[in-house]
DNA sequence: AAATTAATTTGAACCGTTTCAATTAATATA
DNA sequence: TATATTAATTGAAACGGTTCAAATTAATTT
């Protein structure tokens, strides 16, 4: 059966083409008595205007970035999201948001239809998984398609806005074992994602530039979210020998960190008595936990706006600017989840 | 000047229309050296295709739906757009989510925007301010566009899922009243949503059920976020007559609770013995915060989903659907914030 | 070398709107 | 009543791609 377009419409109705589009418009031309007819016989027939069609002439500015994020219900992407909206508005962009779920197909088709749509750039923060596909992205390129990733991509030269995870991770490493820690380990992140095997690299590094044996068994593989850190603190601080505490777990981010918190907390380990905490991202709630969590603070605000604005100027740019690769510093927050043991 | 087009291509690489369009959508057909000689045109001309013109032909699925929320940090909202997504994916719909940010010219630009590039509906939760303005939603029906509100606006007929926020607030109130409390207070909500309208009767039912009188001053305008309720109860707690101890506040929504909270602790005020609170959402953390908090239970995640599946249907029909009034009941789940003092 | 087959390329028709100059109808004015 | 204004309507051209049967070119086979 054949789409009903604004022919049909005109037909029914006994008017032009014109007349029906006024209407959809709602210009003050059209008679009432005319536009009323023409919208109740718009109404029998359930006609919907096509949206594609609708803009091909027009000249309506409709200024637009998507951005890709990997969990909807994570506060980071959140924060991020907020950065990007903020320095778009500023410009007069709307953002639209969509998550992949950490579905490399889901991100594929979002790009696409960010694209088709005519969303005139977008942000993303890639899914990566063993066997790196990144046919969409180079499809992107093929069609001049502005986007900036928030995760470095190998095989891909494009506009990366990140964080030095390495660094960062290192230096909280480094602080645990300066205050005399000498039972570290890391709940790492989720495998699809780049920034987690730049924390486990951090966290390698501080052992090497300290002296100290690493050892493949401290980095204990996690998980993003709540219950990710609950479980894997309790299956592994259950049958932990007591003779190891006090110990330090540096954490993939804060939402881990306050599910660990929990599982000690129903087994009875003090926090940071017992066990040192240190979570990562510095998500808002990280301060009004209790008890406040320490954490390596990234500027996930100001990330959000650099992509935006290094997105935008690509957009809004007739030639190809070269390519751009930004890394912001984190810093490490000491709040009530970590005890220098050495006082 | 004129926007480029793939004629610009065309003519610039000495090939047709129709072998460029070929290049731009990755179809083999087309010789290796054809091609390359079109992209490398396409990078020189930094060409971007008219996605709204591309699938104006096409009869490619893109089957996308798009949610405009009031506020991107506000896990409410985090969660209905799960449950948006969970039951849109099933039906293999992308979701497409926005922030009004609480601004009525945004809400309506991105409804237009929504509809002009074709996402196919939109679930919408309406920024309501004193002055009704609910063209930009008049202008949706005019061409039948399907869109579910997450509340109730006067005015306009449209198919709403929501929560019966009256009756749930009006029974965590006489839960206090019943455990003995008899200075009850309400920490409300933003003036542009009709939940802080529903929750504010909610509250003022419970007095008059219980043939307790009450007084406008009990409601003390606050708003949705954590700095909200911290401010707003350092404010109230800071000279409050300790005579009136023990208290109990029903807070608009968790967030909010977990700043009272985070108010009482800097104040020196024991929760729940002097203070007992009740937040409203049963957001994730909730159970998590400690202590956990005593809440309304809502069902997001449901609430999402029958938005959606609502929405879907009003898509997939070819005949105008009856308009849909759906109420979720929420439950009062009880923690560590409430005390029964009659005990 | 001619005939056949396969690989490329072409270009006109089409998609469903908006636009706007030109036309027609309605109303006011002389 | 004729004419000038104003209001409403029309319809053909345009928008920027995709499509696909037909034409062309290249590669194989006979």
């Amino acid at each position: 059966m054949k789409r009903l377009t604004i022919n049909d419409v005109a037909a029914m109705a006994g008017v032009s083409k014109g007349t029906v589009s006024a209407v959809i418009n709602g210009r003050s031309s059209v008679n009432v008595k005319t536009r009323d007819h023409v919208v109740a016989v718009m109404q029998e027939l359930n006609f919907r205007p096509k949206g594609q069609a609708r803009n091909l002439k027009g000249q309506v500015i409709e200024k637009s970035i998507g951005i890709i994020i990997r969990e909807l219900d994570n506060p980071f992407y959140t924060a991020v999201a907020m950065g990007v909206k903020k320095y778009a508005n500023s410009k007069d962009y709307i953002v639209f948001i969509s998550s992949s779920e950490s579905s490399h197909e889901t991100e594929e088709n979002i790009s696409q239809l960010y694209a088709s749509k005519d969303v005139k750039g977008a942000i993303i923060a890639p899914v990566i998984n063993g066997t790196i596909e990144i046919d969409h992205l180079f499809r992107l390129k093929i069609i001049n398609y502005p986007f900036v990733m928030l995760e470095n991509v190998q095989g891909i030269r494009a506009n990366v806005v990140s964080i030095n995870n390495v660094k960062a991770t290192t230096k909280a490493v480094k602080y645990l074992i300066k205050t005399g820690h000498t039972n570290i380990i890391h709940f790492s992140g989720p495998k699809i994602a780049s920034h987690t095997y730049e924390r486990i690299n951090g966290f390698r590094n501080a052992f090497s530039e300290s002296s100290l044996v690493f050892n493949d068994k401290l980095v204990i593989p996690c998980g993003s979210h709540f219950h990710n850190g609950l479980e894997t603190g309790l299956e592994y601080f259950k049958h932990v020998d007591k003779s190891l505490l006090p110990m330090a777990v540096v954490c993939y981010n804060d939402v881990v960190a306050f599910g660990l918190m929990s599982a000690l907390n129903k087994l009875g380990l003090k926090i940071p008595d017992q066990v040192s905490i240190i979570g990562n991202d510095d998500i808002e709630f990280a301060r009004h936990w209790s008890p406040a969590l320490s954490t390596i603070s990234t500027p996930l605000i100001e990330l959000g706006e650099k992509a935006a604005e290094i997105l935008i100027k690509n957009i809004e740019s007739n030639r190809i600017l070269p390519v751009e690769n930004v890394k912001l510093e984190a810093e490490l927050i000491l709040r009530e989840t970590t005890l220098d043991l050495t006082k």
